[in-house]
DNA sequence: GTTAGCACTTAACACAGATGACTGCTAAAT
DNA sequence: ATTTAGCAGTCATCTGTGTTAAGTGCTAAC
């Protein structure tokens, strides 16, 4: 348990140097507490916090730095959130008033505003149901010329559709047989049963109607593939080079591409709670990720399930700051998910 | 018009300089050169070449380096273009013997392979016919739950679709009779008359039939844009921080936007005639472009029109293995569109 | 027309102090 | 038992200087 001599000193060691990344001195730091201590008083107490691990230093002469669990002792015990400016909330509520098409422009153009605000990489990830998506239906639109569509919706309203070719000719008869037996045997369903049932169950039906069927059953497979991965979106990619120190190529693109993974990057932000939470430096669990911290926040939409944005930025972040600004965003969020949602869905 | 010994000269320096980045000495350059002269005589027409400007140099002392005029000259007169690796003709032929749901696919894919057999950055364009593409025939499918989905098919086979809602009830027979109104007056006709017919023409007589036509009619536009848009892609975005001396944040985001904006991105590269074309530095008539050049070709797929793919790199780039690269691509290309086409739609 | 030779220019590099912001420690003051 | 002043020591950073190597232009001889 620390004085509160040393939370303070700790405090501002935290404030300075995520505000200016250079590394802090006793003389500086004594003049910004608000009780008077020399600042030799000071250099005995930053030699105690060394000692704990809470800080260190770059090289014998230089000032402090907070260390990993310095980071963690000041985002658990000290940090008292920045609300969100007001400027940037007019800007969320802006950039989120247009018109959107889907859910998906929504989600997209959050990561969007998420990266402008913050200057540092936003992910975001749709709204999710806390069980597997449940199979609406399935049609298949015959589009002349050999082509068909096939279009699946799921219970929680995603719509996914591809086009695909089939040889020789196929009446809309038989494709309306096939949509009707497929609905019968998968209708209601979850997805991942769906899956499995697909390869068992339907295909041996489906040779009935369709002699070569397989670019139909690998579009069906595709479709529910993409239905039951998760999407999600980033933006401002680019700032990664800003406060990235090493501006090496051979560094960089290993982290664009974890970051363009969805399952490897939806793992880092998925595992959120029911607020904010943050995850620093090497508790990643990434060595690509060792310098850097993910701050992620969900958002609820009721029935809809919920979803998580993030922000990706380097271990020395101004914390209070980006909570704020991450905290104003998801609520903001939810409200504008559960609008549209109400207005479409009833 | 120059001498055998000064266009020997500009080569070597073109040759060297986009090799290595180094401004070449004269010492360096007569060593190089097949018939014996010594670097005297080397400098002698080093000066010349600097006087009409086809070379410069970056302090009094250095070597020379190739101006924009240089380049273009080495470019129409000079330059031999290297035949395709063989190792890289099969890296392209197996990138693109996969399985692709659509033709996006496989002009995304190209822009990947193109960016990584280069290291600079690739641009690809769909094939496109010369004339606007036409109205094939609009669907409207009604999905449930408000939901309605309105499909576009125009002649070149592209399709298009979008989900919109809709209020109150519209039964599936209102739906086709709209549908009908509108394929009988629009089908056929060219994209960009349907898209002024539509405003004109068409929703007086859907007021006819739905009450509250605006998500309707806006989505009606949106496909329409979508379709008569051209679509292009880009690969190895990130390669820019390569070969981008400034490695200045600030100084990349706008060529990011720039890259990232469809109709001025296009604009650069669709200026193609029937083969491959270089357009160097100033000639892009874009400042932020300045200091990169452009290398495009195109690709015929027949009947259904050309294409164009682009590398974009810095002016010093070594263009005889780039446009070899590009030449060998855009023919592989070509084919392998057209047997896409071939096989789906006779 | 070509070449050798020479004086001159410049970027790049390395090295040596000087500077300044720190620390840790000790001994005196509170 | 804390707190503080004072001081020696450390280290990154900056500045100035000399050196090197590559390259040029010019001139006079071939």
């Amino acid at each position: 348990m620390l004085t509160e001599r040393e939370k303070m000193i700790l405090k501002i060691i935290v404030n300075d140097y995520t505000k200016s990344g250079v590394p802090v001195g006793s003389k500086a730091l004594s003049s910004q507490l608000p009780i008077h201590v020399s600042s030799a008083t000071v250099r005995n107490e930053m030699a105690f916090l060394e000692e704990i691990g809470l800080i260190t230093k770059n090289h014998s002469s230089s000032g402090r730095v907070p260390s990993i669990e310095g980071y963690r002792y000041y985002v658990d015990n000290l940090l008292n959130p920045n609300p969100i400016d007001n400027s940037d909330m007019m800007m969320i509520q802006n950039s989120l008033s247009g018109r959107f098409r889907q859910i998906d422009e929504i989600v997209q153009q959050s990561a969007d505003i998420l990266s402008n605000l913050t200057n540092y990489t936003a992910l975001t990830l749709k709204p999710e149901q806390e069980t597997t998506p449940i199979l609406g239906s399935f049609r298949l639109v015959p589009l002349g010329n050999h082509k068909v569509m096939a279009i699946l919706i799921t219970d929680n309203d995603e719509v996914v559709n591809q086009v695909f070719h089939i040889d020789g000719d196929l009446g809309g008869d038989k494709l309306d047989a096939v949509v009707r037996m497929i609905n019968d045997k998968l209708a209601g369903k979850p997805l991942d049963e769906v899956i499995t049932k697909l390869k068992t169950e339907i295909v041996p039906e489906i040779l009935k109607y369709v002699k070569n069927p397989d670019s139909l059953v690998q579009t069906l497979d595709d479709v529910l593939m993409q239905a039951s991965t998760n999407q999600f979106y980033i933006g401002g990619e680019l700032n990664l080079l800003s406060f990235t120190d090493n501006n090496d190529i051979s560094y960089l693109k290993p982290i664009y591409s974890l970051l363009n993974d969805t399952d490897d990057a939806a793992k880092f932000i998925k595992s959120s709670d029911n607020s904010i939470s943050v995850q620093i430096g090497p508790e990643l669990s990434n060595d690509l990720l060792k310098d850097y911290s993910i701050i992620t926040g969900s958002y609820d939409v009721g029935p809809y399930g919920k979803g998580v944005i993030a922000v990706l930025g380097p271990t020395r972040m101004p914390y209070s700051r980006v909570i704020g600004i991450v905290d104003g965003f998801r609520n903001e969020l939810s409200k504008k998910l559960r609008n549209y949602y109400d207005k479409y869905n009833q």
